[in-house]
DNA sequence: CCCTGAACCTGACCGC
DNA sequence: TGCGGTCAGGTTCAGG
């Protein structure tokens, strides 16, 4: 479910309600997430939340002890809840708070994770070898030009690797390289200087305009208040197989690239 | 180092 | 209604 814009709608969803909160328990239900929740989150008990971060798709949650670092995986979503309201199937952990709201974490593949480190989060093994942030400055043409000079993976695949650039998932990249008027079938390596321009440019666009309209809501997708996103209303091509092009009319198409569905107009993307 | 494909898991949907 | 196959928003890891 979450890329970066899910992500940071979530991430921005909860923290009016966490920030400053002091933990006063932890309820898990199913600690077999994608790692085994470790037994030293329960550190986190007693402890304020002093600031929710997001790096890539990880939300960071800060306190003078430790960080308890989280991801949501395909089908995870995280939502703010009166602490003694009924949960339901796949409400795995309950992060509850001392003005009686609680965090909800639900996800039904499990492929999210939750744990907690005592050091430098930035530092962690999942977060150390990230590339850098799709709408900061750090990532621009040179960058990703430099990056892809002999990689011979397709461009799709290529903009998809968080050790790259991260928060591009599948419909955003789809979408990305659509605007961009770029094959997705490309090698990374033999895209020009030029098209890199437009393609950083595209990325940050795209992901900041799915920020502001909340995310994407495919199927099952919800902000932290239960409201869903309204990006998909702007999707160009992610779904659309078959469909007419919005811009030329010809049919789009969809294959598989490193496992994953790729939608793109053969005619506008070249 | 780079690339590919398996693995992790549940649920929805489709065709028979 | 049931059954089997396919697909799904992510990422790590093993092997070549």
């Amino acid at each position: 479910m979450p890329e970066l814009p899910e992500v940071e709608t979530t991430r921005k969803g909860i923290k009016p309600y966490i920030q400053d909160q002091r933990v006063t328990k932890l309820i898990i239900r199913q600690p077999k997430l994608r790692w085994p929740i470790p037994l030293s989150l329960h550190d986190m008990q007693g402890q304020k939340i002093r600031s929710v971060k997001r790096r890539g798709k990880y939300l960071l949650l800060e306190t003078d002890q430790g960080t308890a670092l989280l991801h949501l995986g395909m089908s995870g979503s995280l939502r703010v809840v009166d602490a003694d309201s009924a949960h339901e199937k796949h409400d795995h952990v309950d992060i509850v708070f001392a003005n009686n709201k609680a965090i909800r974490l639900r996800d039904p593949r499990r492929f999210g994770a939750l744990l907690w480190t005592v050091d430098d989060p930035l530092q962690h093994k999942l977060i150390r070898s990230l590339g850098p942030e799709p709408l900061s400055d750090a990532f621009n043409a040179d960058y990703l030009f430099k990056q892809s000079r002999g990689r011979t993976v397709s461009i799709k695949q290529f903009i998809m690797n968080g050790h790259m650039v991260v928060g591009v998932g599948n419909i955003y990249a789809c979408e990305s390289l659509f605007k961009s008027g770029i094959s997705p079938k490309r090698s990374a390596g033999k895209v020009s200087k030029k098209r890199y321009e437009t393609l950083v440019l595209m990325i940050k666009e795209v992901l900041a305009d799915a920020i502001e309209q909340g995310g994407t809501t495919l199927k099952d997708f919800v902000q932290a208040e239960g409201k869903p996103g309204y990006f998909q209303q702007q999707l160009n091509v992610y779904g659309r197989m078959d469909d007419d092009c919005l811009v030329c009319g010809s049919t789009i198409k969809k294959i598989t690239q490193g496992q994953r569905s790729t939608f793109y107009c053969g005619t506008c993307q070249r």
